[in-house]
DNA sequence: GCTTGACCTTCTAGTTACTGGAACCCCTAT
DNA sequence: ATAGGGGTTCCAGTAACTAGAAGGTCAAGC
């Protein structure tokens, strides 16, 4: 089949079952006009990335997967560990935008929102409130 | 004061620092021998953008922010608009982010983790139960 | 004067996972 | 012959830094 085909049957665009080859995920065949052809295995591939991709798994994760699905001889144990390892990212993720939505909420909820230009959501990022302060620095992206 | 003074008293790194010069945020003066001269203004600027981008304010946004943190005829409302659509952002993600960790977080939990092969985490990424589909196709990454 | 070391500078390239677009080939139908 | 709807490659851009290389500056010590 062509890539329109599997990127209907697997619902990803075109660009990406492209760049999902360039980088090695899947190795369609190619006809002899220089076409991809994809065999049912490389849709059910491409399936299973989607998958993977939307409950956030990151590309290099999602090829242990792929490597872990095709091996026979795998133990549960290991998609386990990876994939908790990953329940546990999305925890952290949670908790640390609770952390900014509980601190802007605050801010915003005090902000009069008016043509007045007193503002408590400015004066909070110039300065936090004592006893409710924004860790300095960096923001965390992990 | 020079860059090392200025990442320390707003907790950024001088990399950063120098790429918040680059796109503009922040305007330092230069010392005869091409030092970056912060003023204090330039550090109250920065611990403002510390504090906004560990709100998860985007680059933009923060530009945005502190353009209005010194425009002293601003309307509050600017300023709150801003934040809410930001907020509102925030709670999406959470909630994408809660999907996927209840979903992942049964397939963790009906796996055994041994060392035999069978896994549900493999089979629900390979076709999700019945009643409890996945959406097919790319990740949200809003 | 010379060296050492801690600063500072600029520049380039890499990160993640695509996405958009240009330029061009292939195939079928009219 | 041409128009269209496939397909192909390659290049560049996205967000917000981060790492590293090559090199200038400054104060202290010998």
């Amino acid at each position: 089949m062509n890539i329109a085909e599997v990127a209907k049957q697997s619902g990803l665009p075109t660009k990406t079952i492209r760049y999902y080859e360039e980088i090695g995920l899947i190795k369609p065949l190619r006809d002899a006009n220089g076409y991809r052809a994809f065999r049912g295995s490389d849709a059910h591939k491409l399936i299973f990335l989607g998958r993977a991709r939307s409950l956030g798994f990151t590309i290099e994760h999602c090829r242990a997967l792929l490597a872990l699905y095709e091996d026979r001889s795998r133990a549960s144990a290991d998609v386990k560990a990876l994939a908790s390892q990953h329940l546990a990212q999305i925890g952290a993720k949670i908790a640390e935008l609770r952390a900014m939505q509980a601190t802007l909420g605050d801010l915003v909820a005090h902000c009069a929102g008016d043509s007045r230009p007193d503002c408590p959501i400015l004066a909070g990022l110039a300065a936090p409130e004592t006893g409710n302060s924004l860790p300095l620095g960096r923001p965390n992206r992990g």
